[in-house]
Parts: C-alpha cells; sequence; structure tokens
DNA sequence: ATAAAATGTTAACCGAAGTTAACAAACAAG
DNA sequence: CTTGTTTGTTAACTTCGGTTAACATTTTAT
C-alpha cells in the first residue's frame, strides 16, 4: 500500500499533468509545499513502487497505476466537496479544505452511500440517471457535473 | 499543534481511563497495536507538552487540556457515526471505521454545520432544541443520544 | 556560442514514530 | 522474604518524509 504522502506527490502530478500540460520538479515543489530535492527523492520512491516513469533530469511521467490512483481520489474530492457545500452549506473555500483531508480517509463503500444520497437528495435533475439509483452511475453523474471543481 | 500520533494515544487513554478506571502503558499498547517501548516514548513526549501527568513506573494522568481534546475528539466521532449510520445507512462496524477516519479531519466548523443537519434531518424529537437550531445545542443533543457509541 | 538563470540532483543531516532486546521495578504467592 | 511473573523503561536501531547547501544540468538570452 502506498503512504499518504506519496498519494499526495501522485494526485499533485496527475493535476500538473493536465493543468500545464508536463509535469515538473519545480511545479511539485511548488504545490506541495515542499523543497525540490524532497521532490526528488520522492519520485525516486514512486519510481522504485512502479508508479513513475523517470530518470534523473528526465521526463516525468505517471504509469497507469498511478493515473488510477489520482483519479480516484480526485473523483472522492468532488463528492465529498457536494457534501460540504451544497448539502451542509459550508462556504466554498471551507467546503474545499474538508473535501481535500476528507476524500483521503474515506473508503469506497462508504463514497459509493454518500454519493448516492447526494444524488437523490440534492435532485440532480439534469441527470440521465435520476431515478434509476445505482451506486455507479451516480458517481459518474457527479464526475460529469463537477468537472470544473477540477481546475482549480 | 499537537501531532495526529500523539492525539490517538491522549484518546485512546481517555478511554481506557472511563473503561478500566485507571491509565496503563500495557493497556494503552494493546488498543494502539504497539510496543510498549512506543508508548513509553509517547508518554514522555506527552510529559513535555504538559498533556499528560506522569513519572516513570507511576501513575497516568491526563491533564485538563488533553482531556478537552479528547472529549472533542469522540463527539465528533459520535456525530460522523450518525452521518454514516443513520443517514447514509452504512452498517454499523463499517459506520464505526469511517467515523473513526473522518472525525480525525473535520474542522470544528465542518462539524457544527454537520452535527445541524443530522438534527434536522434525522428528526430527533426527543430532543427539546428540535425547533431551535443553534450548533452547540444540536452538538449537545447528539452527544445526549448517542453515550452508548462511547463505550465500544 | 557562451554566460547567466532556472531547474534538478545529491549528500549529509534532522525529528517523529515505530521496532527489538535487555534490563529494572512492582507485585503476588508460596 | 525471596522468587517468578507481569509490567514498564532504556538503548540502539529503522524507516519515512522532510530539510539545507553544494553541485550538475538544461535552458534562455544576448
Amino acid at each position: 500500500m502506498i503512504s499518504k504522502a506519496l498519494e499526495e506527490y501522485v494526485k499533485t502530478m496527475y493535476v500538473l499533468k493536465k493543468q500545464l500540460g508536463e509535469i515538473r520538479v519545480t511545479d511539485i515543489a511548488e504545490k506541495m509545499n515542499c523543497s525540490k530535492a524532497s521532490v526528488t527523492k520522492s519520485l525516486n520512491s514512486l519510481k522504485e513502487k512502479g508508479l513513475v516513469n523517470y530518470e534523473a533530469y528526465g521526463k516525468i511521467t505517471l504509469t497507469k497505476e498511478a493515473d488510477d490512483i489520482a483519479q480516484k481520489a480526485l473523483e472522492a474530492y468532488d463528492i465529498v466537496y457536494l457534501l460540504f457545500n451544497k448539502l451542509l452549506n459550508l462556504p466554498d473555500d471551507k467546503a474545499k479544505d474538508e473535501a481535500e483531508k476528507v476524500k483521503k480517509v474515506l473508503s469506497d463503500e462508504a463514497l459509493n452511500s454518500l454519493a448516492k444520497y447526494l444524488h437523490t437528495t440534492l435532485g440532480l435533475v439534469n441527470l440521465d440517471c435520476r431515478y434509476d439509483i445505482n451506486q455507479k452511475k451516480c458517481r459518474d453523474c457527479i464526475k460529469r457535473n463537477t468537472v470544473k471543481q477540477n481546475n482549480e
């Protein structure tokens, strides 16, 4: 199992790839609020674990596995964000903070239940699965309806 | 600020005090799934930080500050447990697992909103503040209605 | 083409939290 | 009271994630 810290690196890199088209040490360090040295070290750990393709001074890319990890985590973020912002009415920035933290600890099962609940309760009526409550679909709907959140 | 790890020790000790009437190294190690050596080390850190009264081979007691930390955390547990068990309908054991993890990361503000929401949504009609929605009261009500959960 | 600036790596270090193994203290029972 | 068991502590070590400082590489601009 990958550590919390390394997972953070993976997610950060995933977002950077989307946002900037490439993944650079400096940008990772910036986003993670840590030194570049620390980034380099973590990249080597991630390489060990087969999560990153990387040679010193070379291009950095995530492997399929890392990509999946990141995607799942970001999907979780969207769901939890909805809980805090739309259901509990926390201000946007607070909701984001909480989502950031809570998404990291939720199990898949809990996430599914939450997605389902939000789906029905918030009445996301523009969704094609509105009365066909099925966990996979609920999660997909939420994903489609919150894409902007990812480009923070 | 106290670290996550040390906070876990504090909460464990709080519960042990309630359950067994005293706090012993062996029992802490048992609950925390770690070595007794590790417990001793942590006790010394906690003493440094003024969270525990402790001398080698002596009685262990929590200071007022530690007690407050633990109480707050356990209150958080109750609220989050309700979310997963009563609102999202997760089975009891799963709800407990999630609550255990989520309570650790939620801000006070998020917890208040959540308590409020649960209070109205679950219609805890035996509560004297049912239509006087006030965050402090909601939290108190939930606390009164979930006392058994603490004696896990 | 080369000098300066930006970027990335390495080495040596730190602190937190854990471990095991050996030892010390406390307690219970004959 | 002394002995054996349980309980607690210490010492030496490990791993993880971070740091700074010095160095190497790459890129950019003249």
